[in-house]
RNA sequence: GCCGAUGUAGCUCAGCUGGCUAGAGCAGCUGAUUUGUAAUCAGCAGGUCGUGGGUUCGAGUCCCUCCAUCGGCUCCA
């Protein structure tokens, strides 16, 4: 007898053994058709697997994640047998699922894919998914796939036989194709009913740059035609949010070549939109008992060298600047700590002064490599919205709290709702990369793991991803494509404060090392201007808006009524300006539409006569006749909505 | 930096397999119109087709170099 647990905690008993699909059949066989994939005890099973022990079963459709997973890594498997066929001598590698559709890496030799290529790969796998092969998994002895893999020459996939145990390998067969494999797969090569190929790249084999560059082929699957028009439709609609072209739509920022690449230039309207947003934290800051301070934009070398960050990153920075006396050397500023050090240096602090907490929005100039340069969000000289709060060890828990709480206030007031903590940490695998004691590193990493659990944040813990003087806790959000950028980051660090000699008097009259935070709840300005971008499409919060409300005049003859209503709305600090151009009344809404701006207000012969304003809002919504007073309270509760105090 | 793609007016794009002075819409300028909720009409002006080389009788179109951009990889103090 066996018992098989549902998730809805019922149980069925068997008296014989039976495949996942005859639970499923058992169910209801309506549902059986549209089983794709299963967990038993939390394994990833196939559909075809023979349950002969009790245990909880769970099944999966294509509305599941797992479901997807399963479908996406069987049609990688149609992938890599298409491109068999089609490039003879090909080696894979792996082929995973990923978050929308799945890859396959292989060395291709002396041949390449290029985007003409798509769609033969594209038929041939179609071709290859009406055959309705079933997916078989077997398992193979270690000695007979190495052979396999030996007689082809491939080296990746023996490399990765090799560091698997004998006795636990796979391999998952459909129609003549036999690849290694975990497991997890939809019963037949049929269900996949629409292919798209999306891209093709460089990828180093296991990530790592020092290897060879294998081709990664990118593509998605669905199990109707339907959902990948769907797919691509949205994709295309994201591409309408992409930063870029609404920077250039809305006269945000600009590039030059001239200039140099992944240098920014901020137009007025950008540059408007910024320096509100600096407002806005400045006041938030000055509230949380920080002081701005003000650094330069080049330091001495020695400065970095002091830092460690010369060691690390100098080859790769932009290069020192020499100066008439020899061996004087300069850096750009790539980061604003070291100079922040020694404002704390300046003078010598009892432990009844701290935490000192200064900020800055400090420029700072990185050489990122030129393939890595990405719009607004990855660029060569950009502002941090800085500060660093230096501390005694009992402070550390409060002080590092309070920034959490900063930085979700932050991300509140700007509607960033779908972020991910994450708490960046090192990797233990490769300690050379890090500076530092191993009892300071597990002392910061504790600190930081435990804010995020006192603050009820829902983190993922990363290795490998932290800094190489200390552990980060990193606000990730998602740019229009469902590519994550870190934004906020808050930061602990034992290092610095050793490196440049940092101390406090202490209450025993000893002098102590001060714990220092580093943290940034925008990231950069650069970055999360481009972020906010793509959440808003352009749409900001009113408060941030460049132009809050336009006055279209119905003919010139109205000018004169504009220019008072503007002067009644500045009044109100409301940001307004005329449209009085000898245009129609609907090319002004037309182009204030594209512009974005909020809220336009229609003034002809009856607003004159009436001393009353036409209301039109952003979209099209008429909000009717209204005064100049009901029109402000408007605007006022809009943004006292959205903007609230930040509350220490 | 690496792999693949792209690069025509300020913007968005058309220019088939190389063939007459390179086109359009929007934006701009001039004029007419004085306008009631997403593009009024007409005229004008605007491009050494990313750069440098090559092939050819002839190159926006083919080949190579470099530069920039886009999608990835690597990197991200």
């Amino acid at each position: 007898m066996i018992h098989i647990t549902l998730p809805d905690g019922s149980i069925r008993s068997y008296e014989e053994r039976l495949t996942v699909m005859d639970v499923a059949k058992d169910i209801s066989e309506g549902f059986a058709r549209n089983v794709i994939s299963a967990a038993f005890n939390d394994q990833v099973v196939e559909t075809t697997t023979i349950l002969d022990t009790d245990g909880r079963l769970v099944l999966y459709t294509w509305r599941d994640a797992e479901g997807k997973k399963a479908f996406w890594h069987s049609t990688a498997h149609v992938l890599a047998q298409a491109l068999e066929e089609l490039y003879p001598g090909v080696k894979l590698s792996i082929g995973p699922a990923i978050e929308n559709g799945f890859y396959y890496d292989v060395d291709l030799g002396e041949d390449s894919i290029s985007d003409k290529d798509f769609k033969s790969i594209e038929d041939k796998m179609l071709e290859i998914a009406r055959g309705k092969h079933d997916f078989r998994i077997k398992s193979v002895s270690k000695a007979d796939a190495l052979q396999k893999y030996k007689k082809e020459n491939n080296d990746y996939k023996v490399e990765l036989i090799e560091n698997l145990t004998d006795g636990d390998i796979t391999f998952c067969d459909h129609a003549t194709f036999s690849d290694l494999c975990r497991g997890g797969h939809i019963p037949n090569t049929s269900i996949i009913k629409a292919v798209k190929i999306l891209s093709v790249a460089g990828a180093y084999w296991r990530g790592d740059e020092n290897n060879k560059q294998l081709t990664r082929v990118y593509g998605t699957s669905f199990p109707k035609q339907k959902e990948l028009k769907e797919y691509l439709a949205l994709l295309e609609e994201a591409k309408k949010r992409d930063h870029r072209k609404l920077g250039k739509q809305l006269e945000l920022f600009t590039f030059s070549k001239k200039v140099g690449q992944g240098l920014p230039l901020w137009l007025p309207n950008g540059a408007a939109l910024r320096s509100r947003l600096e407002d806005f934290l400045k006041k938030a800051q000055i509230k949380a008992g920080y002081e701005m301070v003000v650094t330069p934009h080049i330091g001495q070398k020695e400065l970095y060298v002091t830092s460690g960050h010369y060691e690390k990153y100098g080859e790769d920075s932009f290069q020192p600047i020499k100066t008439p006396k020899a061996d004087e050397e300069f850096l750009l500023k790539p980061m604003n700590c070291p100079h922040h050090c020694e404002i704390y240096n300046a003078k010598p602090f009892s432990y009844k002064e701290l935490p000192k907490r200064y900020a800055e929005f400090g420029t700072v100039y990185r050489y990122e490599q030129s393939g890595e340069l990405h719009g607004l969000t990855r660029v060569r000289g950009f502002t941090q919205d800085d500060a660093h709060l230096f501390c005694t060890p009992d402070q550390l828990d409060q002080e590092f709290k309070n920034v959490i709480d900063l930085v979700l206030y932050v991300f509140g007031s700007l509607g960033f709702e779908n972020f991910t903590a994450q708490v960046s940490v090192r990797d233990l695998e490769t300690p050379e990369k890090y500076i530092g004691s191993v009892d300071n590193w597990e002392k910061a990493e504790q600190a930081i793991i435990n804010a995020a659990e006192d603050k009820g944040l829902d983190y993922v813990i990363e290795s490998g991803e932290a800094a190489f003087y200390g552990p980060k806790l990193d606000f990730m959000v998602k740019d229009a494509l469902g590519r994550s950028w870190q934004l906020g980051t808050i930061q602990v660090d034992y290092n610095l404060p050793e490196r440049f000699d940092l101390t406090y008097k202490g209450a025993d009259n000893e002098l102590h090392r001060p714990i220092m935070i580093h943290r940034a709840p925008f990231g950069s300005m650069e970055r999360f201007v481009a972020i906010l971008l793509e959440h808003t499409g352009g749409n900001f919060p009113l408060w941030l808006m460049p132009e809050q409300v336009v006055i279209l005049t119905i003919s010139e003859k109205y000018e004169k009524y504009a220019e008072k209503v503007l002067n009644l709305l500045e009044n109100n600090e409301i940001r307004a300006l005329i449209d009085n151009r000898n245009e129609t009344m609907g090319k002004k809404i037309r182009d204030a539409e594209m512009k974005k701006i909020p809220y336009m207000i229609i003034v002809g012969e009856q607003e004159e006569q009436t001393s009353t304003l036409s209301v039109r809002q952003h979209g099209g919504e008429d909000l009717g006749t209204l005064n100049v007073s009901e029109f402000s309270k408007i605007i006022e509760d809009e943004i006292n909505k959205t903007l609230k105090q930040f509350q220490v």
